[in-house]
DNA sequence: GCCAACGTTGGC
DNA sequence: GCCAACGTTGGC
């Protein structure tokens, strides 16, 4: 069982709209390291910070979990997304999807702020300076330390 | 295979 | 809106 943060712009996909649709693709990935993460790595049960990106103030707003392994992301395919890639093909895939499902939302949102200013997280890969990763992979103890915070 | 130019991410 | 950091592209 492995724990991953996954970040996503709330204007896009927040976790109240993966509260709604209680599972959702995580589409729309087009960085080879991120796709890797879920293509190789992920596995069903795993469980995934879910963070919003790019708003005021950045963090983590909740908990889900993979609700099933990757499979092609249908967006390469749809000419009208904006995640349309003319390269892919049904037959070779391109990007891949894992589905994942809502766990919980935190009663607060832990702030990066708060990330930061937590010993305990200072490893953390989100807090490194450049990295930019939208999937990354985290460990046991970041995760319970987090949803600790929350309740704070 | 190098690397300059360009695009994107994402905090501030 | 700025810009540092990083990834990707494409000419050579």
């Amino acid at each position: 069982m492995q724990y991953w943060l996954m970040k996503s712009e709330p204007d896009v996909f927040s976790i109240d709209e993966l509260k709604k649709r209680e599972t959702s693709l995580w589409d729309g990935v087009r960085n080879y390291q991120a796709r890797n993460f879920m293509r190789n790595d992920m596995k069903v049960g795993d469980s995934v910070l879910f963070y919003h990106s790019s708003c005021e103030p950045p963090g983590v707003a909740g908990v889900a979990k993979v609700a099933s392994v990757a499979e092609p992301d249908p967006s390469q395919f749809d000419k009208k997304s904006e995640y349309y890639d003319p390269k892919a093909t049904k037959d070779k895939p391109i990007w891949y999807c894992v589905r994942v499902k809502f766990v919980e939302k935190f009663p607060r949102l832990v702030s990066l702020a708060e990330l930061r200013a937590t010993k305990e997280l200072k490893d953390m890969l989100v807090l490194k300076k450049g990295q930019r990763l939208s999937i990354q992979p985290a460990t046991a103890k970041e995760f319970e330390c987090i949803r600790r915070l929350a309740r704070r």
